[in-house]
DNA sequence: TTTTAACCGAGACGGTACGTCAAGTCTTAAC
DNA sequence: GTTAAGACTTGACGTACCGTCTCGGTTAAAA
């Protein structure tokens, strides 16, 4: 088993580097539960390492030995609840309607912003990535590429489908529609509502612009 | 004389509350600039309140005595230097080309964003908005409401000039055209460049679908 | 009427000295009646000039103005309610017993020591006295020197009645009856009883010494 | 080792007891060198735990997990400087002249007195028990009662060679001869001499009475 | 099988910052 | 010019955690 998944964010540097094939799994686990539990629980302002060492029923330097800093058991705690048993990551429904399919996930996606339990260890993980551009890299890598592969593919789907041009850069096209979304749940600056998913689903597919900006373009929208 | 506008995220709620007419308008200044410069010179992360004061030469009480959090010193903080003297906000550049003038005006916050003396406070007052719900209130109607109408103004002259549809959601394509930027600058998932910014306006304002919906453009989705 | 009387340690000694004329008497007792209420409820450690000031309905600056520290303030609370309205001291008992009006006294002593609420406010201004020399000696002539010349007076009645000898340093005596009795108040290291006061005033006046250490010893006692 | 000693004055009550097993012995005297320094040099009013624990190089916390009051420091770190490094207490001197024992006892309590080095400590000390209850009774029990059965023992040796009646209650009899003492000593009420020293050990001794209390002498109280 | 080296829970330690309280100074407006 | 009111700087309070260190105890690989 390959244990370095549990570093994300860097071993600690000081000093000899621990032994990991000594490391307490159970400790390991019950570190991890405590810290995504506590910071649903009292909020990311209150959650401490020592709190986490207590709920876990663990020494605070066996934290220490194997996490950076809290932002890096945060992360691992969010990475062990998103992936299933099997560490994949699941695909994005396809129906051959991408609109649809779209704004399907973005609905769930608002869903999930809505349930605390969910919410908040992202909340805090985010705040911590705002900080600490190590911790950026492994959630880039760790996190967000294996969803953001899921999308792609989905995107992709939908060019080989004649639905997407082939020539689009789908990282922006990746942006575009879940950016407004993150952004608009992390500063609250709107309501985070399944309307607010479906109109971004269609903007983002139709773009802003009219069909032709000019007096004669209104006329090609017919049907 | 308005002093209302200096307790933007609720003045404090227990006891009696202060006397704003005796309020030290030096002391004020002194602490907000403080914390500006603070929290771009060690970061978030080491913002305290006593730096804060010491910085200032101020009391630590003259702090808590007038903001309820250090989310909200740096509230006004952000809002005292975002606004010029005047107090009002700038408009969007209006050349007659809506595509031109957003790629100019993504481009100047991607380098604003690049530029830590603006960035690390957004940072730090964004970290405090996702988990302040009261901040997030006054943030979404003194800083972004303000900012927002002004892009919505942009886009509603356009609209004018037909170069977006009368019915569009102005809110949806707000945040369409800037959610992404910001959410790419929080969560650090990919690189703020200009040729972002560009692509970002560009397929905001045309859409990712391969053509305009007319009904020949779908034709040529073969198969 | 002499308000000289109100600054027994000393009127603030910084800047022009305040017009004493003015001074409202109203003021004055408020503040002394609420140090010598407060301190009786709250104790000497959580007495503060802020909760003087606010339970007096007073500002602290006319505190400050009037008297130079917390612990001439309550000098001048405790001398208010030991003088009758006619500012004098009472005598003490003269039934012609001494050893008898002696244990009277002391008895007495004992009570109001056993009350707190005469007891915490000279608890609290022993603790001033012991570590203000200005204070101590305000309280060594205007509080202490006119019970002890009453004392004294009763002791000189005694030695017009041959009950002590004539050339007795009536100091030492006073302190020698009196003495033990505040020190095992202030530092408990005994219980303050009736029994306690009746032992010490016959031991006193009677001496420690057996009746005659030694046979000779006996004849160097002549008349 | 008896480490109980450490805790006279009760250890915090609050939450679980530290583990005094792992308690830090160098800090442990860092502590109370620092405060009986201190309060030394800066007197009892500016004696601060802060100020101990920076001159002691020791963090706050330790203190407070290790005492439960200012008081509680002070007294432990006079009880250090008290005992010897055997940790018991000198027996009075024992010439077999009780009066002249008693007078250079007095004296050199006089001579303690007037060395501010003894003499602060000392006096916050007092202070402190004057408000505290609990720290009276640890001071009663391991500080006071020592001393306390030195004098009785002393006093004593005087019953069995005549010196003093057998049946004189020894706890008043001690607060007869050293309690006027203390009481000038923290009331300031009069000179701290060696004339005093002696005049109160030969009033305590002899009594105040004209004569002693023999049956002839009663005779000799005219009317 | 025994040693031995690491991890483990626990928690004391020197620190930093918290948010509160009060000290003593200063300013303002009412009288 | 005193007064009530109260904002101000200062500094200590007692608490919560930080990250480091050390203590016995367990446990699993090495001898």
């Amino acid at each position: 088993m390959n244990t370095e998944r549990n570093s994300p964010a860097g071993a600690p540097t000081k000093g000899r580097p621990p032994n990991a094939a000594r490391r307490s799994e159970a400790s390991r686990r019950a570190i991890l539960t405590a810290a995504f539990d506590l910071v649903g629980e009292v909020g990311y302002a209150k959650l401490s390492i020592e709190g986490i060492a207590a709920r876990a029923g663990v020494g605070k330097q066996t934290i220490y030995r194997w996490w950076p800093s809290k932002g890096a058991v945060l992360f691992d705690a969010v990475l062990m609840l998103s992936q299933g048993p099997d560490g994949g990551t699941a695909a994005l429904p396809d129906t051959g309607d991408l609109a649809a399919d779209l704004a399907l996930v973005l609905r769930a996606t608002v869903d999930e912003f809505a349930d605390p339990r969910f919410s908040e260890p992202l909340r805090a993980l985010s705040t911590e990535i705002a900080h600490d551009p190590d911790l950026a890299r492994a959630y880039a890598e760790r996190l967000d590429q294996p969803l953001r592969e899921a999308k792609k593919e989905r995107l992709r789907s939908a060019q080989r489908a004649g639905e997407l041009p082939g020539d689009l850069d789908l990282d922006v096209a990746v942006d575009l529609i879940w950016g407004p979304l993150t952004a608009r749940w992390l500063h609250r600056t709107g309501p985070l509502t399944h309307a607010f998913a479906d109109a971004l689903a269609a903007a983002a597919l139709n773009g802003l612009r009219t069909a032709a900006p000019t007096p004669e373009g209104r006329k090609k929208q017919p049907e």
